[in-house]
DNA sequence: TATGAATGAGGCTTCATTCAT
DNA sequence: GATGAATGAAGCCTCATTCAT
């Protein structure tokens, strides 16, 4: 706390008044994150979270209306970069294909931002507001995704509804599995190579058409 | 507590001490289910319970070593009912359409106890034993459905390994799409057809063989 | 628990009525010392000593009107031990010589009875009524020791008042002594030497009169 | 607290913020004084304390860690004041006289913080850290005193361990003293002046050379 | 007499939030 | 805007004691 403030202090000399406040505003958000990640919303008190930021109680409430509005925020905005990293990762051939990249860029993401995980998965309950928020972002693009690949060939004898339903089987499924199979001693891992092998069996022949073109075909 | 514990008393007149002991117990037990299901775990203080089963909150600690004790009670013990319902619910005949009726025996197991749906879901970090009792439960039962549909060549080409990832991913939907389809308006309703359809397109096609007799095959 | 109650029962198994209630008295009254002993009167609640006792928490009360008055009994039961010890290990010659023995006396009974320690020191503000009784046993019967030794003429120059405040002083200071130098890794040991010698130099310089005889003289 | 926080109010409203940082502190630590003193470490509840000095409970909190933490802090604070108290009513002449002046301000000082009584001798089992400070403050001091009194030829024949238990003898014959005959009625009266020749007399033959000046000696 | 479940008061501590500086 | 002390409600748990069996 002293040290981190100290640099703090360092760092926040040479800001005006208008992004002074902003920096302050993301330290907070940032401890949240990192607490929420570590502990859970429910541990996650104000206190800590100014602590983890090295600013007074005070001044949480000069930056969020109460604590659950903080919450409430975390979720869309992690959620807004996942979506960001899956995108850059996935190609642009092959529809069967690119779903597995998906699937493996949400894991990598894990990797990345660890805090992630518990974020996501308690979200629905400690924090709805942004839960609905983030699924709305997600399953919305998702499901836009499908149905071009329907338009496109790579899909058929689904309906708008019913990919509606696979997208959160998907989103439920990855999870799951990232609860499952992420963790070691703490740490996240990556995840093993036959879950993703049986992602890629269940998709490419449950969702995708076969592949009838000559060489690209897994 | 007034209302209800003046039930208590009608109904307990007769019983003898272990009896009184255990319906106390059970008292106990069903309004933590209640408050669990409908507040979740977090929110679930011993007082909340005890005024809820009409027994004084010293009482809890005759029945209970902890607070969270019970709390890792909850989802093993109606886990297990959850698993009858199911495996009743399921005929002998086919596996693909086996699993289909599995499916669906789940969600209407949620409309018969729609507490399960918040207890399940939230068990992971607040009740982490229990969660993983039940966990071990299900997924070990799970998989060797799997392995005994491979057996008899319903199902090809996936590994042990990869069919706990299946199961995985098949608990991590169903979790997931009970949230987002068995509500309205607080109310638990039955799931709808589109999320069975998706559901049975993606499992037959993706994980079992397809149906070569004829006059079987849906 | 278990396995001491059914020795109890056992043992129990021949007493008839009068022998029994006796017997279970006595198991709840030297569960008490023990669990005082070890944890101080603070501690000591009903619970634990049933516990210890082996019997159910409303026996307690058949035997004892409430807590407290076994609290008060402790202390006047133990005393009565510990003056007959002392008075057993002390020679009947020299006064002075008298003196060391019933000062070394006191260090060895703690060592036979090391919960004797903890009842006593803490009585005063814990169980204040039984800690008066044994205040009065004792400096009694110490008083009278030292009043027979200035008839013998062993004591000369002090009057009964200043007598009994003598006796406050060397209870204090044993009582002061066995804390500070009986304890060694929580076990009781034995005192030192020097606390010895230097006892004796004090007392017998500073209360006896200089020996004339020769032969007896230390 | 209506009255107390009200005269509270008014001395505070001049204070700055550190002052009155400082200043709630003192409340609370001279309320602990007070009703340790009266009650006994086991009664002082925090929300006893708080009570007496006027704060939220929670105020506690905000300038203690926890109980444990301010009961250890109680002794050692009044044991310095002591020790000061008594060091400035001891004069610089004769090494006996100096230790009967000892004895007696000690007694002294407790007519003046009565509370120190109970403090100290509950301390031993209810704040074990800080009775562990204090009696190294007090012995260290009292150790040094002797050898210096050794070093002047006004004691003979006495060790430095046996001097550490001499000064245990004192300390625990002073407390014990000082619980025996300072009270009378609740309230805290002079010692007699038995207590006083009593110990004279036998600390100045035990531990003293007898005096061979002329006119000094008593 | 022995049992042990029931009671509810009271213990310590944490909490989100307010507000004067 | 930043601070951090103050608040008092609410959390979990232990307690001595009672009483029906």
């Amino acid at each position: 706390m002293t040290r981190s403030s100290q640099i703090a202090a360092g760092k926040v000399a040479k800001l005006n008044r208008v992004e002074r406040n902003a920096w302050t505003k993301r330290r907070i958000f940032d401890a949240a994150t990192k607490i929420v990640g570590k502990y859970g919303y429910a541990e996650a008190s104000v206190a800590r979270i100014t602590e983890e930021a090295g600013v007074a109680q005070g001044t949480f409430y000069n930056h969020f209306d109460n604590r659950q509005q903080l919450l409430d925020q975390l979720l869309p905005k992690i959620g807004i970069d996942m979506v960001h990293f899956i995108r850059e990762r996935t190609g642009t051939a092959h529809a069967a294909r690119q779903e597995i990249e998906r699937f493996s860029a949400f894991f990598e993401f894990i990797r990345e931002v660890p805090e992630f995980l518990r974020i996501l998965n308690e979200a629905e309950y400690f924090a709805p507001i942004g839960y609905q928020k983030h699924l709305d972002n997600v399953a919305t693009a998702y499901v836009r995704i499908l149905r071009r690949a329907r338009q496109a060939g790579a899909i058929e004898d689904f309906s708008d509804e019913e990919f509606e339903a696979i997208v959160h089987m998907f989103m439920g499924a990855r999870g799951y599995l990232s609860r499952r199979y992420s963790y070691a001693d703490g740490a996240v891992t990556a995840v093993s190579d036959h879950v993703i092998s049986a992602y890629r069996k269940l998709v490419t022949r449950g969702l995708f058409t076969p592949d009838t073109d000559n060489g690209h075909g897994r």
